[in-house]
DNA sequence: ACGCTAACGGACGCCCCCGTCCGTTTGGCT
DNA sequence: AGCCAAACGGACGGGGGCGTCCGTTAGCGT
């Protein structure tokens, strides 16, 4: 399931590399990504040099840490573009994304690469897919009549960053504000026979650092 | 216009506390309320012991910073309730305000005190007043049969924070994308035939500091 | 013109975080 | 059992923000 570069390291520096990683999910979960990298460390009960050994910068604690939540949004789009009803697929995403960005503060601050602009490359490239197909889905919701015509996908960014604002002090009211924002948007998105304009579209000039490859 | 104790200041500590107020709401507006003190302090060309000579705590910087801002909020609040048809002023409310945010990161958080829970009682009786008048507005503007049945408060609430969390590079992309977002918010707020059920409202328990006068 | 005091700001000590070095421990192979 | 390299973690120096002290400057009233 993990790396096969795994069985290159000695069993006592494998079962630290985890406890990082666990320490690191549970405290970027509660508390997002600018918890101290030595909170991290005490939290997993190592020494600061151990946890820079395993992960020389932040970036590449939070990319391993948040790999599987990535693989979760992929395939919460995946699964949505399955859907033989489009809008019920695109509502699917909206609401499945909000729950999972209400659930995990950290993981919503790289989604959104809150991260001074650097190396969101694992991040971008898994978007830049899930933007690809979500995009594919919003055209058939909106040949299907159910989605308004002028949605743009940058309002789903929009959203997104919509939802990130969010904040409640405890976890079950964040995900029942959250919840009902989600039940809002899509509402928002749908197609009605008397909509007013709206006001200009946006454009995100998002991820421009693309098409370097990582770079350590 | 200010206060008139300010009288019983010498000639230079007052322009000093001018300048030391144009840069904080300079530096607020633009990049949010943690600046250091002392960039403040830097930013109006006076040493770090004259700043917190005129505000001992950063609290009484940001709240003397934005006297005139949350003034403007209300007025936009009076104005808005003054409004013969409920559902204009209502909307204009919503959009009025989302300006005001997407045009001042500082006020904005200062708005929805991010600041660590304490003294926001400036902030907090305000928009008492405010919630009391746009709970009537509302009122009015579901038995205008115009704002739907099912909207509560706390959902106006959940839309500024949402708003909050819209962040663009520049600020005219800001500007735009926030209109945006209001005119989505307008749309979904509106009362509609064929409604389905939303999820269940959410009640923040805010300002529960209330009812002490400010400490200092 | 003079002096008193309000006001100034450089400098200090404190704390927290960062990333690294290096002496010590320990897994794992022979 | 014994060795060696891999892995550990305590400790260090650097940087930056914080709030305060205190010697100096300069308004303003006489």
């Amino acid at each position: 399931m993990t790396d096969d570069l795994t069985h290159t390291l000695r069993s006592d520096a494998q079962v630290n590399r985890e406890r990082i990683l666990d320490a690191a999910r549970a405290l970027f979960r509660a508390e997002g990504l600018d918890v101290p990298m030595r909170e991290v460390a005490r939290h997993a009960e190592v020494g600061p040099a151990t946890l820079y050994r395993h992960f020389a910068t932040k970036q590449a604690l939070v990319t391993a840490a948040f790999a599987d939540q990535l693989r979760a949004c992929r395939d919460i789009v995946d699964e949505a573009c399955a859907d033989p009803d489009p809008w019920r697929g695109f509502r699917t995403v909206i609401e499945k994304i909000c729950e999972l960005h209400a659930r995990d503060r950290g993981f919503t601050e790289a989604f959104m690469s809150t991260l001074p602009g650097a190396d969101i490359t694992a991040v971008a490239e898994s978007s830049e897919y899930q933007l690809k197909a979500v995009a594919a889905l919003a055209r058939r919701a909106k040949e299907a009549g159910r989605l308004r015509p002028d949605f743009t996908l940058d309002d789903l960014v929009l959203m997104l960053m919509a939802n990130k604002g969010i904040y409640a002090t405890s976890p079950a009211l964040q995900a029942n504000a959250s919840r009902r924002f989600a039940g809002f948007v899509i509402q928002a998105f749908e197609a009605c026979p008397h909509r007013t304009a709206l006001p200009p579209a946006v454009t995100f000039e998002r991820y421009e650092a693309l098409g370097g490859p990582s770079r350590h």
